[in-house]
Formats: structure tokens, sequence, C-alpha cells
DNA sequence: TATCAAATTTAGGTTCACCTAATTCCCACG
DNA sequence: CGTGGGAATTAGGTGAACCTAAATTTGATA
């Protein structure tokens, strides 16, 4: 029962990123744990529990205490908003204002709380409604669709097979530098030359190199198949 | 003697609001009082005072109880910052994202607290480091040069001679609507058919129309007179 | 020069969102 | 089937920035 004022009062820039963070934990399919949105907030445990209580009662969360925390539909429809925001801004950064992907991520984490619908809209407008953004995420659309991209990522993709890299999920600057330097962006091709057991590199050649890649690396670079 | 640590710690919204204000209505030549601020930022006159002293504790204002406020050289400096945010951020929004100079404004309010330096720089360069903005205000430059535009007010224009419009300062979309459809825009050429005393209307001359405007908003008209 | 109104400040209180320390809950393992 | 350790929550406290109500100061006016 989604509780008192479901109205229009603002969110604060802390609930937008609670219900922003509790949304893309979610993706992985359980409820978002209180440690998990903690961290991801760099914010103490109780904090994140107080905050979750707050959010129950203005009825934009679900809460079993000790459960776990899954978006009720208006949460969701906002969480869902915020996410447009940030991939929009990046994307528009990226495209006209000379940003490098791995730069974008911070400018937009603090203009996606400031920003209208009105601008985000006009900016997505601007660059032909694009359906991803410079990661290869997807941009929700203005009533809230999103388009439900499953990639298997690198870390899956068998020795010997060809892919297409289409989401690099990974916010960290430095990684994103790092992989750009290396030319593994969305929309690049790779070979999986080999693989190492118990979690360990993949080799990969791309175009006339060959790169070696740790695990963790790896498993942000989303793929599709290519034969 | 500026307070204690004059360094990089980032200002708060309400900071960076205070001391934009506080350099605006300094322009007018006297310290800005308590009530003034009150007014302009819409809140109440304590808040206001509570400020205060934490600006002048930060080093960011100069105080005399009962007196009045001025800016410190450090104060002066981040407020500029702020006023060539806002100026910079209605600009753009104007030239690329097909903004209006009655709406612009209040966009510019919020994104001026959570744009990069980087990103007003880029902005500005994309534009070609713009002069003024779409009001005619002035845009300091990066390094906080302001260009010190004195225009006289169109009440002061005197009768019989043309001039024109350089600087709209209005804030309100009503009252910059209402101009627009006249006209009256910087760059406008008016001349100046006839002026009652005691405050009272101005009649002008815009290419074939002739308006009548009121003392209050002719106020707000600055001009250059053509001859 | 006494006084009074307006401007300002002080006093005291609220909300939001965070924190640390202490407690409680849950479940996997022995 | 009892227990220990990690996860989560409760308890209690902080600072920023706001508010209203109650002093206080100032300066213009009678």
């Amino acid at each position: 029962m989604a509780a008192a004022a479901l109205g229009q009062e603002p969110l604060t820039r802390s609930v937008e990123d609670y219900l922003k963070t509790i949304y893309l934990l979610s993706q992985r399919g359980e409820p978002a744990s209180t440690n998990d949105i903690a961290h991801q907030l760099e914010l103490s445990a109780p904090s994140v529990s107080g905050m979750i209580k707050r959010l129950a009662e203005q009825g934009l969360v679900e809460h079993e205490p000790y459960k776990g925390v899954e978006l009720t539909q208006e949460g969701r429809r906002l969480a869902i908003r915020m996410v447009r925001r940030h991939r929009v801004l990046e994307a528009y950064l990226v495209a006209r204002l000379g940003y490098d992907w791995d730069g974008v991520h911070e400018e937009a984490e603090r203009l996606e709380h400031a920003v209208s619908d009105t601008l985000i809209n006009r900016m997505a407008g601007a660059l032909g409604d694009p359906q991803v953004d410079p990661h290869g995420d997807p941009i929700p659309t203005a009533d809230g669709w999103v388009e439900d991209l499953v990639f298997p990522p690198l870390v899956e993709v068998s020795v010997g097979s060809e892919a297409e890299i289409r989401r690099v999920s990974a916010d960290d600057p430095e990684r994103l530098r790092y992989l750009a330097s290396l030319g593994l962006k969305p929309g690049t091709r790779v070979t999986v030359i080999d693989r190492q057991p118990f979690r360990g590199p993949t080799t990969v050649r791309v175009g006339e190199q060959t790169y070696i890649i740790g695990h963790e690396l790896a498993s942000t670079l989303l793929c599709a198949p290519t034969h």
C-alpha cells in the first residue's frame, strides 16, 4: 500500500541517489541489501537503514527488515528518471562538449540532480534521441521505457570466438582510461585467444594487438558474440 | 584578517547563493543589508543573520553588526565565479538548447551549483567566449575579470533622443516575456517620445510601434544613447 | 533629547542526513 | 540444535540551514 503523499514534492538529492542506486543494484535480480547500498553510496550501514525506513514511509520502496529493499512502482519510475538523466547527460557531454568517457560520469553525477526534465529532453533531442550512452548503457525513454540489454561478459565468451563489445559497466575513470587506451570500447571487435582457469586472465586480439585482461576487468566488458 | 581554512573545501549551495547575492546587491555601491539579502533569497532575516556570521568566520565576508556585509577578496572571487557560471549557462542554454530568455534563469539557477569549472569553460568556448549573456549582463572571464557595464536606465534617457537597449536587469519570466513581446531586448533601438513626471510612464517608439512603459519596468531597461 | 519604528540580532527549536557504538537478528556450521 | 559471526537495526549524537518569537540597536522625528 503506497503511503500518504505520493505527490509532486521534489525529492532531495539523497533520495534521488538512493533510488537510482537501488534500481541499479536490483538489476542483478535480487533485492538490494543495506550493505550493498551503503557500499555503493559510500555511506555507513546505519545511515542507509535509516533512509530506507523513510523511503518506505514515502511509498518509494518496500522493505522487509533484514531481507533487502525493492522499489515500488513509483520508486522505480523516479529511479528510471534519474538513470535517464544521467545517461543523457553523459551522451550530451561527450557528443557536444568534448568530454571523454572516463571523466563524464562524475560531471553527470552532479548535474543529474539539478537538471529539469525539459533540459534533458532537449539534450536528448539535440542528439537524435540516442538509445545508448557512451558506455553502451541503454538510455530510458522520457516515458520510462528501458531496453533490456543483456549481454554476456567477456569472461563468458568462449575461447576462439569473436565478439563485439557492447557495454562497459565501469564508472571508475582509471579503469575506463586504461580500457580506452587498449581500444576496448563499445563497438570494438575482439577475438578471444585464451583463458586461464580459476578466474584467470583472458587473452584477446584487438586488431593487430593482443592483450591479457584480468578476470575482474574482463567481467565489465559485455559483448555480443558475432559468430 | 582572513579566517582559518581559506582552502578548497567546497562551498555549500547556500553559501554559493549568499555570496552571489551579496555580490549583486553590492553592485549598487553600498554594503548589502541583512534585509535585502533575506528578501532576495526569500529567507527570514534571522536566517540571514546567522549565515552572515558563519560567512564572516570563514573569511568570506566582512560584517559590521547592524551595518551590512561586504565581500572579502576571497568572497568576491567565489561570487564572481558563480556569476560567471550563471551567465555562461544562460548564454549556452539559449544558444544551443532552444531556451527563451525568460525561462532560462530558473534552469541556470539550479545548474550553477552543480557544474564544474571545466564544463563552464567548455560551454563558453563552444560559444566563442561571449562577453554578455542573453539579458546583456556581462560574463566574467574565467580568471575573474568583469566588465563594468554602466548604462543609464531608460527612465533617464531624455525625451526626444534615441537609445539602444543594452541590458535588461529583470529575472522574472513574466516581465521578460512581456518585454520580449514588445521587442524590448538587448540590441533594440528605441526613441523616447514622452515621459510623465513623478515616476510616471515613458512613451517610446520601437520601429513602427509606440509603447507606454511604466516607471518600474522602464528602470530595468539599461540603454546606450545613440545620439 | 526622548521616543518609537524599522532593522537586526539573539534565543530556542525543527528537519534532514549523516555518524559511531551498541544491540539484535539470522543462518550456516560444528 | 546451539552458537558465533556477519548483516542489519536501534540508540544516541552532530552540523547545516532553516524557522518563529523575543530582545536589542539604530536613527529619524516630535
